[in-house]
DNA sequence: TCGCCGTGTGTTGTATGCCAATCTTGTATA
DNA sequence: TATACAAGATTGGCATACAACACACGGCGA
């Protein structure tokens, strides 16, 4: 899977590169080389750079004049934003969904990916774990019939996923899946205001993992640029688009 | 303005794709050659191509494989969603406000914005207007505190101008702007609630021009794609794509 | 030893040329 | 009239070249 050439098109690049973030297998501050990417992908520079400006429209990387592209850092105020994004679209959504109730089918699905969730939290496979708790949102999003949107709240999960690995939350996942289980839970019962409560409550957790440690701990940021690095070469270790060659360990 | 080669990077081309856009200066379904563009900005295609996959990757245009770049087009469904969104987005957006109260130095940002738009109005200005009264909407966003869904909200307030041009809502100008002034000042007072049932109403009507248009005319689309056509004759007069040397008048 | 400065190296930014794929269009033919 | 075929145009993608710049390294002076 890693160093396939058959990736065709450079939407598929950043497509594997956005689920790598989701799954924690790419840490924030990863460089991400043109050429890098170019020899594991099998393709050009040209590709790459396509694929990369792509994420760049959608604030998942950003590039120093130069230096070189990098998974973005999100600073405690960005991180804010995000959540705080995240709760006006995700409470919204669930606001206007009284006008017209969730169907039987967007339950079904639900159900299915919650079932999901539990198979890789019992499995203790952390990539798909961390990337289905986070997908659980732009999955609702989806069933509740907005696909623009989804697109939207897939990218600022991504930078939730980022902030929860630089500020280390404590990402308790079974917790995480029990609130979705009674968020689908209200939403079968068709009771949206109950939902709606439950979510905002949901996204009050996730948060203040990060908050504790940021409020605790005025230092943390050298901390965590050391963190940063050594995560990096543990990214490198799983074989994805971590950077291939590069560490001859 | 127009051929001035000094436009240095791709989003400034993207910038100008846009702004031309919510303009109304580029009507939807213009094809935009890269040659032409190239051209057009004193560029190389890599450069364009970068612009207009940026674009891409916001839903502002789409490529057609080996046909070429256009301008979307968007459906009747795909307006529906846009709007949909833009009610999740606006309408959260006001109701996440109640936490955290409007500040005046966003109440006077917005006063000084509808200024500009009555300015306009009373300049007969199309371009401008059109600009003003979509880019309202970014703003409030913006002086509400979130910087991150003012860029989703630019995005959806080009789809809705594209479907207003493609389906010809009469766009009441001096009524939306009306409409913007009770809602700032249901925001002044600190009538949350007010502000949000107004924003409602008032994307509502923004909508509803449109689906007049739908069902009344079947045959709309041809007609349409006439209108296009010739639109896009006259854009091509100016020089090209329609945004630098504007119009010559 | 410490600090400053030039140089070398690596990476991105951009342009250019090239060629294949294929869509459009115009034309010729049955 | 309708179909088939050929020519032209445009994108898709690659390789390359080269400039601009950042950064690390080593030398030089104090």
């Amino acid at each position: 899977m890693s160093t396939h050439p058959s990736v065709k098109s450079s939407s598929q690049i950043a497509i594997r590169i956005t689920e790598a973030i989701l799954a924690k297998q790419l840490a924030p501050g990863t460089r991400l080389g043109e050429q890098q990417l170019a020899d594991l992908f099998g393709v050009s520079r040209t590709q790459v750079r396509e694929a990369l400006t792509r994420l760049m429209a959608r604030g998942i990387v950003t590039v120093s004049a130069r230096r070189g592209w990098f998974v973005i850092e999100p600073t405690p105020e960005q991180a804010r934003e995000a959540f705080e994004a995240r709760r006006v679209i995700e409470l919204g959504l669930l606001r206007q969904a009284r006008v017209r109730p969730v169907s039987g089918e967007a339950i079904r699905q639900l159900r299915e990916h919650i079932a999901r969730e539990e198979a890789a939290i019992a499995g203790a496979d952390v990539g798909a774990r961390s990337f289905l708790l986070g997908d659980f949102h732009v999955c609702l999003c989806e069933c509740l019939g907005n696909s623009l949107l989804s697109e939207t709240l897939r990218d600022l999960t991504a930078r939730t996923t980022l902030t929860a690995m630089l500020h280390q939350s404590s990402e308790q996942a079974e917790d995480s899946c029990s609130e979705h289980v009674l968020i689908v839970e209200a939403l079968e019962r068709g009771d949206l205001e109950q939902a709606e409560h439950l979510m905002q409550v949901h996204l009050q957790h996730v948060e203040s993992g990060l908050n504790q440690v940021r409020s605790s701990d005025p230092l943390e940021p050298l901390r965590q640029a050391l963190a940063s690095v050594s995560r990096q070469g543990a990214a490198a270790g799983t074989g994805v688009a971590g950077p291939p060659g590069k560490r001859p360990q």
